[in-house]
RNA sequence: GGAGAGAUGCCAGAGAGGUCGAUUGGGGCGGUCUCGAAAACCGUUGUCCGGGUAACUGGACCGGGGGUUCGAAUCCCUCUCUCUCCGCCA
């Protein structure tokens, strides 16, 4: 959520910016400041009318303790137009304010300049990449034939048990999961990540601090009875461990990452391309979360890039790190970089992370501030995360990549985490 | 799940219709003393929304929401959470 502020200082600025994005945020604003107008008048007015009942309701106050009965009940007698009034001012200024809160919310996150303007992932930035394309042997299959062969990944036990999306990892199937995971989160704690397991399901305030509600709640499982979400990321509650928190400049940044299963419907966009493991349900991902001081958010940004590109490079996976333009950005966020492994057999690229800084647009859903040493004032935080790593597409493109005549060659890099080299 | 108790500022804990943003203690910060530190003493210490260049100033906030009243931290309703006992249980 932008700042009301940034609106009423900088609103050419704002929408102007907002146009990478392909968002036209005129109108928008335009209503959003006039909102704002008409709010503070009506605090204004209203604020002084309270200020005048407090001071009457003091007053009957000390002419009661001084036992002037009559004195007393004459004073009361006026103040029944007051509150009227009071009444009416407060719900005008109630529906003023609700109306602006639902405006701003419209608006996305501004671009980072360094963004290039673009219509869709045709216009993404490849920044680098590394890994050598493998050639496969001609007898080499997709990831959806190899799990079958090898009898590692059983969708159809899923569907049984739970649904489609929903697979069954067995054997050494389960077992890479369990590497991966124990790989990435030991990685995370080498560079400065501290560990953190949390709950898997959410309430609503925490769906609302990181903007998964009001807006997204139809991609997330609801426990009903409860009315809890299911986390489609770990960014949900590890994020939300800062709502309504006050820093110190000298924490920043803070660096905390998680394991977790995610949970995602996926709600309409099944098709073409989301064969295996490619579009799920439900997987396991390593998110790292940053908290990060405004002046220095970028630094963590290229910082968790640099993470995640040597996890690829550990893993031996052809990659490269692509810099969204702005219409392929999502809604929250100011810059992203996705990574993409490219997956031998299907021929494709595949998202395995994506990595943003969302500067201060969560953070103020948050309420996430930190005050400068000695400061009075708070300002609020950046925050950034990143997947290190989403596991589905990992697995394809290692089990594709790697493949030979023999079996699934495991990279050196893992081994000592699966207790095996070789998947045959 | 049943019964009871409770939710106040960074923490502990007063406060039970009127001047309470809130007694007091601890902690933190600043100062005096000291070569330095401790102790002691003095001072200070929340967040949010308006107005104002600023000094300053109006308003709100005592778990959330609603009500009673001229006036609520204090009374009533409701929700959430915590604790104790019982039951169940990985």
């Amino acid at each position: 959520m932008l700042t009301i502020n940034l609106l009423r200082e900088q609103p050419s600025a704002v929408i102007e910016r907002l146009k990478i994005k392909n968002f036209d945020a005129t109108e928008i604003i335009a209503h959003v400041l006039d909102l704002d107008r008409r709010r503070r008048e009506l605090q204004s007015e209203g604020d002084a009318l309270q200020a005048e009942l407090n001071n009457l309701s003091k007053e009957i106050g000390s002419l009661m303790k001084e036992g002037k009965k009559e004195q007393a009940e004459a004073a009361k007698k006026g103040i029944g137009n007051l509150k009227e009034r009071q009444k009416q001012l407060t719900e005008a200024f109630d529906a003023a304010s609700a109306e602006m809160q639902n405006e701003i919310i419209r608006l996305p996150n501004i671009p980072h300049p360094g963004v290039a303007p673009g219509k869709s992932a045709e216009d993404n930035v490849v920044v680098r990449g590394g890994g050598g394309i493998p050639e496969l042997y001609p007898g080499a299959v997709p990831h959806w034939d190899l799990i079958k062969k090898y009898d590692i990944i059983d969708f159809d036990l899923g569907i049984k048990i739970t649904g489609a999306g929903f697979p069954v990892y067995k054997g050494k199937g389960a077992k890479l999961q369990r590497a991966l995971i124990n790989f990435f989160l030991d990685e995370g704690e080498k560079a400065g990540y501290r560990e953190i397991e949390p709950p898997i399901v959410v309430n609503e305030d925490s769906g609302f601090g990181t903007g998964q509600l009001p807006d997204k709640e139809g991609q997330m499982y609801h426990v009903g009875i409860d009315n809890l979400y299911m986390i489609p990321t770990a960014e949900v509650p590890i994020t939300n461990i800062y709502r309504d928190v006050i820093l110190e400049a000298a924490d920043l940044p803070i660096r905390n990452m998680g394991y977790t299963p995610c949970f995602r419907r996926e709600a309409g966009s099944w098709g073409a391309h989301v064969r295996g493991l490619n579009r799920l349900h439900q997987f396991d991902k390593v998110e790292i979360v940053q908290i990060a001081h405004p002046e220095r958010s970028y630094d963590s940004l290229e910082e968790m890039v640099s993470h995640v590109e040597n996890l690829l490079k550990k893993m031996d996976l052809p990659y490269r790190i692509v810099r969204l333009c702005g219409g392929d950005m999502s809604f929250t966020s100011a810059m992203t970089y996705d990574f993409e492994v490219y997956s031998a057999a299907q021929q494709r690229w595949l998202e395995v992370s994506s990595t943003s800084n969302f500067e201060s647009f969560q953070a103020n859903r948050l309420k996430c501030r930190f005050r400068e040493k000695g400061a009075k004032q708070t300002t609020l935080c950046h925050t950034l995360n990143g997947s290190a790593l989403a596991l589905p597409r990992i697995v394809a493109s290692l089990l594709e990549n790697n493949q030979t005549p023999e079996g699934i060659k495991i990279p050196k890099a893992l081994i000592p985490y699966t207790g095996f080299e070789l998947i045959s």
